[in-house]
DNA sequence: CTCCAGGTGAGTC
DNA sequence: GACTCACATGGA
């Protein structure tokens, strides 16, 4: 069964005529080192495999790239109806479905997504994306018809210095990402070879690295492991679910159980619709307290 | 200037 | 378990 069932998925060819939002995916928060070019299209790297992509009417056009490698990472394969279907009816939930249409959680490499996000805490999605393209440009390896260089694999990252990785501005995440890529180095721990375990098991092995707690653990199950029931909390998240609540506080094991009730099946692709909304609501601008200015 | 950001880990009760 | 605090950095 299993080497008929290998054979099948190799030979299907892959559904490209999914429809994808490629910009608001790109610029969702899952992934950060995307280049946007003057006429719209989106260069960039699937592992170390350059791609260059636009889309028209959430349909996909591959300019460059293997069509299965684009395929799967951007999980072209996702049942998207059924998935819209599965939301949760309140109004948030429906404006982010309907503002997000099209957005798709992507299959990143491991070690990547990892590395991407042990840098993220307390920090904007503007500044992750500062320190991954600082990073890939110091200590990454250049790819042919890619503006960015690929990810450093975790042996070159852990043979740095902390002084290096403190010059791409991770600043206390340095060691975290230093000490979690040593770990990896001496093969203490392997991304790959866990991706066999359910979820509650992969998530206990990933907060045991430097820099892992629950919410960092969540974005790898999501963006990594294609763990769609996972659900990161984080600071906007936490505000959104409070808001579903009335306002009603909560501990984040409580949260946690109510996202995994209330979003259903499929809470991760909901939970990265709802983000994604809030991030790109209109700011509200902010109350100036004007004072007479001595002179 | 202050405030905030896709949090984590250690200490305390 | 829950609560508090320090931890670097940079943009608004």
């Amino acid at each position: 069964m299993p080497g008929r069932l290998l054979v099948c998925m190799k030979t299907a060819p892959p559904p490209l005529e999914a429809p994808i939002a490629l910009a608001t995916t790109l610029e969702s928060g899952q992934v950060f080192h995307w280049m946007r070019e003057e006429d719209g299209s989106w260069r960039g790297l699937i592992g170390d495999h350059a791609a260059h992509l636009s889309e028209d009417s959430l349909r996909l056009r591959i300019h460059r790239g293997d069509p299965h490698l684009v395929a799967r990472h951007f999980a072209l394969d996702h049942p998207l109806d059924r998935i819209g279907q599965s939301f949760p009816r309140d109004p948030m939930s429906v404006e982010a479905l309907e503002r997000c249409r099209g957005m798709r959680i992507l299959r990143q490499p491991h070690w990547e997504c990892l590395a991407t996000f042990i840098t993220s805490s307390m920090k904007q999605v503007a500044h992750i994306r500062a320190m991954s393209l600082a990073i890939r440009k110091r200590f990454g390896t250049r790819v042919e018809h890619s503006p960015v260089e690929a990810y450093p694999p975790f042996e070159v990252v852990a043979r740095l210095r902390e002084d290096d990785l403190l010059a791409c501005g991770l600043g206390y995440r340095a060691a975290n990402l230093l000490e979690t890529a040593r770990i990896l180095e001496r093969g203490e721990f392997d991304l790959d070879h866990l991706a066999t375990l359910p979820t509650w098991r992969l998530r206990r092995e990933l907060v045991r690295l430097p820099g892992v707690g629950v919410k960092v653990a969540n974005c790898v199950l999501l963006f990594a492991y294609e763990r769609l029931d996972a659900v990161p909390i984080d600071v906007w998240i936490h505000r959104i679910l409070t808001a579903m609540r009335r306002g009603r506080p909560g501990t984040p094991a409580q949260l946690a159980r109510y996202a995994r009730r209330r979003l259903g099946p499929w809470a991760g692709y909901v939970q990265q619709y709802l983000f994604h909304r809030a991030r790109t609501l209109p700011r509200k601008p902010r109350v100036i307290d004007i004072k007479e200015t001595p002179n």
